[in-house]
DNA sequence: GCATATGTTATGAA
DNA sequence: TTTCATAACATATG
């Protein structure tokens, strides 16, 4: 799940949910999501405070207290619900905040690759400061700056967390099918129309995602189809191709999206 | 058993 | 130095 939209969606559940509201319990159910904090001292530190404002950086959320902060990430399979104490413990809910109002905030994951970490301002400017800028706020500029002097392809440095923070495999892929360029480009090799369609397909794309609160699987979508068997284009109608690239699961349309050699490739 | 899955990181090789 | 693929992490599904 958890791209940008996703987490940004996150952000205001967060905000909705307990903004403003004390701790009141902090129950660990499965102390494999905590990094460099036991659930003892995770339960002391954060009893008692009042959730701020959160923010959201890439794909990482900062759960804001008056005390020290909450790091959140969510891996390939995380969320976070708001729910009421009567409602039964989700399998997969390894940390829960009761806080003041009667409600429950909830880390759920199923796969449990990344999780929560507690720091202080020093420790979150560690934890965040091989972020690049962040995609939602991005300028044309700023993507100039991303991809100049970039060997790699456009799949792998707009995937790059140090690079552009936000994008994901899904994200990636529609972005680049919209602005018809091949993923495998050279990052650092658009010419000023294609550097231009780029940004506008990124920005067009983020702005809708984020509305949805994820990356909608609507059949005018790439992502919308990319899982049908004998997957076609949106557009043309032509088969999808998929190959692996940048360690990832790519679609792409190879009309739409001409790779740039004579001849194409499947 | 095999391959796949929206993420990140360490590692070794070009 | 940059970039790539790969494995690893943990779990579920087809």
């Amino acid at each position: 799940m958890p791209e940008l939209p996703d987490v940004e969606a996150f952000r205001g559940i967060l905000a909705s949910c307990a903004q403003g509201r004390r701790i009141r319990r902090t129950e660990v159910y499965d102390a494999g999501v905590l990094h460099g904090v036991s659930a003892g001292r995770l339960r002391r530190e954060l009893t008692g405070r009042r959730f701020a404002e959160p923010e959201r950086r890439g794909k990482w959320l900062l759960a804001r207290t008056d005390g020290p902060t909450v790091l959140l990430h969510f891996g390939m399979t995380g969320e976070l619900v708001c729910a009421t104490p009567a409602e039964p413990v989700h399998a997969h809910d390894r940390v829960v905040f009761t806080v003041t109002g009667g409600r429950q905030l909830r880390y759920r994951d199923q796969r449990k690759l990344q999780g929560l970490w507690l720091v202080d301002e020093a420790g979150l400017d560690r934890m965040l400061r091989d972020q690049g800028p962040d995609a939602a706020t991005l300028t044309r500029q700023g993507l100039g700056a991303v991809l100049a002097g970039r060997r790699g392809s456009l799949k792998s440095v707009l995937m790059d967390q140090s690079a552009l923070a936000g994008l994901g495999n899904l994200l990636v892929d529609e972005i680049l099918w919209r602005a018809r360029l091949h993923p495998a480009r050279r990052a650092g090799a658009l010419s000023a129309d294609e550097h231009g369609r780029l940004y506008t397909e990124l920005r067009r794309t983020l702005r809708s995602a984020v509305r949805a609160g994820r990356v909608p699987p609507r059949g005018s979508w790439l992502t919308g189809r990319r899982d049908d068997p004998g997957a076609s284009c949106p557009r043309c109608g032509t088969a999808l191709c998929r190959k692996r690239l940048a360690g990832r699961g790519t679609v792409w349309c190879p009309d739409c999206q001409p790779d740039g050699t004579a001849g194409g490739e499947t």
